[in-house]
DNA sequence: CTAGATTGTCTAGCAGTGCTAGGATCGACG
DNA sequence: CGTCGATCCTAGCACTGCTAGACAATCTAG
């Protein structure tokens, strides 16, 4: 398992090299912009070369989500550890506006992946349990649901703001706000 | 102006028929599937018909997103006015889950109209008068704030459970646990 | 009632999309 | 040197949004 031989580890390589370009198109021009055409030329394959990587263009967009996932999951542990809920909302929607694409991969955009079942369950739960672990500390009953709502809240916050949805003045206040909500 | 003639009718019935086809083809088989061929076979003209009417594909879906808008904001004063802020935020959260093609026609596709300008406002500023209304009893100092909270939360559980990433067992709990936050 | 202008509509096509079948190329090995 | 196998690319399919130009229907004027 542990030992790849050259050609295993390049094809490693440049399936995270696809990633990665995938991303930063993304992150530079929009989704719409990442066309196989497209990536394929920036990672300088052929476009076949990107189906016998991933099943499809979907694939490879939630091959990013699940990267930016595991990012965001580090982030929320940073702000929470730094100054608690306040900190969790800041992080989480920092994060939202920093990567707008990759947010969107991970929320917005349509996905292959299934949240609910076994499928990449360990990076979201792990998400999820950054998002609890800064919440319980304020809840009296059950915390679980008022994760959810807390969630709910911040991702209504991130896309509302994303298209100018929202005063973009009164940002911070919001979060105050929310925050002020759930710990009462 | 408002004298139209027999032409002038027919056209506006004729535009009227394509924003409520491309609506019913979203909401049947989702908004990837409303094609400009398929839509135009749907009301039984050629495409270049559907650009008589409208500059572009998104002008259409734009057409259905202010319809949805206006829909919405009759829906969330019923609401309101049988049951205060609950009503509001169970209407508010019913019409998202009945008519996901339109709520994602007003919120989260791309779109070309612009939020905060003269562009659209009056349906948008009704909305958002509903529920500024149903929250504004219960702000203690800036309600309009209060208010952007209260609707990215209310957004936020609408596309998260539209994707099946919140448990759908807690749902009604997650309003109520919502607006008690917010009613204190 | 006819000739001409205007309006309306369609056919056919462009450039671009995701995706794939098949052949060319290049390496390792007998 | 020749063969085999993996790798990769060219070329193409069916689809997308959109549009130019030909055609048909309607209205207007004489």
């Amino acid at each position: 398992m542990e030992s790849l031989n050259r050609r295993e580890r390049a094809r490693l390589e440049r399936g995270a090299l696809i990633v990665r370009t995938a991303r930063e198109l993304a992150e530079a021009d929009g989704w719409d912009a990442v066309t196989t055409r497209r990536l394929a030329d920036a990672v300088e394959y052929s476009q076949p070369v990107l189906y016998s990587h991933f099943k499809n263009m979907q694939a490879i967009v939630t091959a990013v989500a699940l990267d930016g996932m595991a990012e965001l999951a580090v982030v929320l542990r940073e702000g929470r550890e730094a100054s608690g809920l306040m900190g969790l909302a800041e992080a989480y929607l920092g994060y939202a506006e920093a990567h707008p694409a990759v947010y969107a991969a991970i929320f917005t955009r349509r996905t292959d992946l299934v949240f609910g079942s076994a499928e990449s369950p360990e990076v979201l739960k792990l998400t999820f349990g950054e998002l609890l672990a800064g919440v319980e500390p304020h809840a009296t009953d059950d915390a679980e649901t008022l994760t959810e709502v807390f969630w709910s809240a911040l991702h209504g916050q991130a896309t509302l703001n994303q298209e100018s949805r929202l005063r973009p003045a009164q940002r911070t206040e919001r979060i105050e706000r929310l925050v002020r909500l759930v710990t009462g």
